[in-house]
DNA sequence: GCCAACGTTGGC
DNA sequence: GCCAACGTTGGC
């Protein structure tokens, strides 16, 4: 089981939208780094909502449950999406200033990557997150 | 609105 | 194949 962390706009494409859906084509993805990152997910890995932009937090827990496959909004074939459902919305979000202030996390791609927007998570981040989320 | 980080493009 | 110029992302 691996744990990832996946960005989005709220703007463009929120929780609440995520959880409207109740699944979610990831789509767009065009960086050569989160593409392998999503190839490397498996089915069942579970995944970090972060919304990136507005709110700078990380909201909710996804789940993978279809792995990859060709994007159908992509020209070049090579370009992946995964499919996600949601699994559970944070009682307390997790913001990136808490994240940042945190010596726990401070090798964690979403700090060092600022800008990738598919990352991988380590088991201990995960669960730090987890406990920052609910306590 | 600015800027740092990073990716991409194109000239050589 | 190198690198400067430019565009995009995302935090501040």
């Amino acid at each position: 089981m691996n744990y990832w962390l996946i960005k989005s706009e709220p703007d463009t494409y929120s929780w609440d939208d995520f959880v409207k859906e109740g699944k979610s084509m990831w789509d767009g993805v065009r960086n050569h780094t989160a593409r392998l990152n999503m190839m490397a997910m498996k089915e069942g890995d579970l995944a970090l909502f972060y919304h990136s932009n507005e709110g700078k937090e990380i909201v909710g827990l996804a789940k993978v449950v279809k792995e990859h496959y060709p994007d159908p909004t992509a020209d070049d074939p090579r370009w992946v999406v995964v499919n996600f459902v949601p699994v559970e919305k944070f009682p307390k979000p997790v913001t990136l200033k808490q994240i940042k202030a945190d010596k726990r996390f401070e090798d964690m791609a979403l700090v060092r990557l600022s800008r990738l927007s598919v990352g991988p998570v380590k088991p201990m981040e995960f669960d730090f997150i987890m406990q920052l989320a609910h306590d």
